[in-house]
DNA sequence: CGGCTGATCGTG
DNA sequence: ACGATCAGCCGA
C-alpha cells in the first residue's frame, strides 16, 4: 500500500479532514508495528478559526510546526497528561491541522491493549488521547515527516456503503462562534468513533424517529 | 459529575 | 515570574 506523499497535504485542513478518513496510521515501534484506521477527524482552520492554537497567526515555540508545510505530525501535550496527534495542513505559512479523534485498530493490536489498559477494540483508539496512548504517540513525534519517518499514512478508500458524516468539533466551548462550525468528520456508524452524533432539534421533534428508539 | 496533571502563554 | 487555562480520560 502507497504511502501518502507530502504534496496530497497542501490543502486547507477543511477539505483534507474529510479526505483522511479511511486512511491508515502506521506507527514502526521498538516492540512493533501498530495500524490502525482513521475513522474520526477535525479541521482547525488556523488564523480565522477561534478554536485553532493559531488563531489570528499566533506563532509560538508549540505551534511552529503549523506553519510548515503540510504533512508533518503536529503533537501536544493537553491536560498535563495527554497527547493530541494533528496533522499539518496547507502551503508554509498556513497554519492549518487535523486533529485525529479516533482509529480503528488493524494491527498490533496486543501491542495497543498493552500500551492501554482496556482490551475492547472499541475502546483502545476512541479518543485523541487514547489514539496517541495506544499507537506510542507523543511530543517525540512532533514535526515528524509523514512520508518519511517511522510513522506515516498509507492511502486507503473508503469500505463500500461507507457514508461521512459532519458535526460540531468537541469540547472547544471557548471558541465563540467557531463552536458551531461542523468541523468534524466521521465515518458514520463506525463503532470507533469517539463521541456519537448529536441529534438535532428537528430529529429529536421528529415523531417516527422516537418511536423507532 | 470531579480529580488528575503539567506545559503553555498572555500578563505584569 | 506567575497563574489561569486546557482540542482528555476514568471511575463513581
Amino acid at each position: 500500500m502507497q504511502i501518502l506523499a507530502r504534496a496530497y497535504y497542501l490543502e486547507e485542513s477543511l477539505q483534507l479532514a474529510p479526505k483522511l478518513l479511511g486512511k491508515i496510521l502506521v506507527h514502526e515501534l521498538p516492540e512493533g508495528t501498530v495500524k490502525a484506521r482513521i475513522v474520526e477527524t477535525e479541521a482547525y482552520m488556523g488564523e480565522i478559526d477561534k478554536a485553532a492554537h493559531t488563531y489570528g497567526g499566533r506563532r509560538t515555540p508549540r505551534t511552529a510546526v503549523q506553519f510548515q508545510a503540510g504533512g508533518l505530525a503536529y503533537v501536544y501535550l493537553i491536560y498535563g497528561m495527554y497527547s493530541c496527534m494533528n496533522i499539518v495542513a496547507a502551503p508554509p505559512e498556513r497554519p492549518h491541522c487535523v486533529l485525529l479523534r479516533a482509529l480503528e485498530p488493524l494491527e498490533g493490536i496486543e501491542i495497543m491493549q498493552r500500551r492501554r489498559k482496556v482490551q475492547l477494540p472499541t475502546q483502545l483508539c476512541s479518543g485523541p488521547g487514547k489514539l496517541c496512548d495506544a499507537m506510542g504517540i507523543d511530543r517525540s513525534c512532533n514535526g515528524l515527516d509523514l512520508s518519511q519517518s517511522k510513522l506515516y499514512l498509507q492511502d486507503a478508500p473508503l469500505h463500500d456503503g461507507e457514508e461521512i458524516e459532519a458535526d460540531v468539533r468537541i469540547n472547544i466551548g471557548y471558541a465563540e462562534e467557531a463552536r458551531d462550525f461542523p468541523w468534524r468528520f466521521f465515518i458514520k456508524e463506525n463503532p470507533h468513533v469517539s463521541v456519537k452524533p448529536k441529534r438535532t432539534a428537528q430529529q429529536r421533534n421528529n415523531k417516527s424517529e422516537t418511536i423507532l428508539e
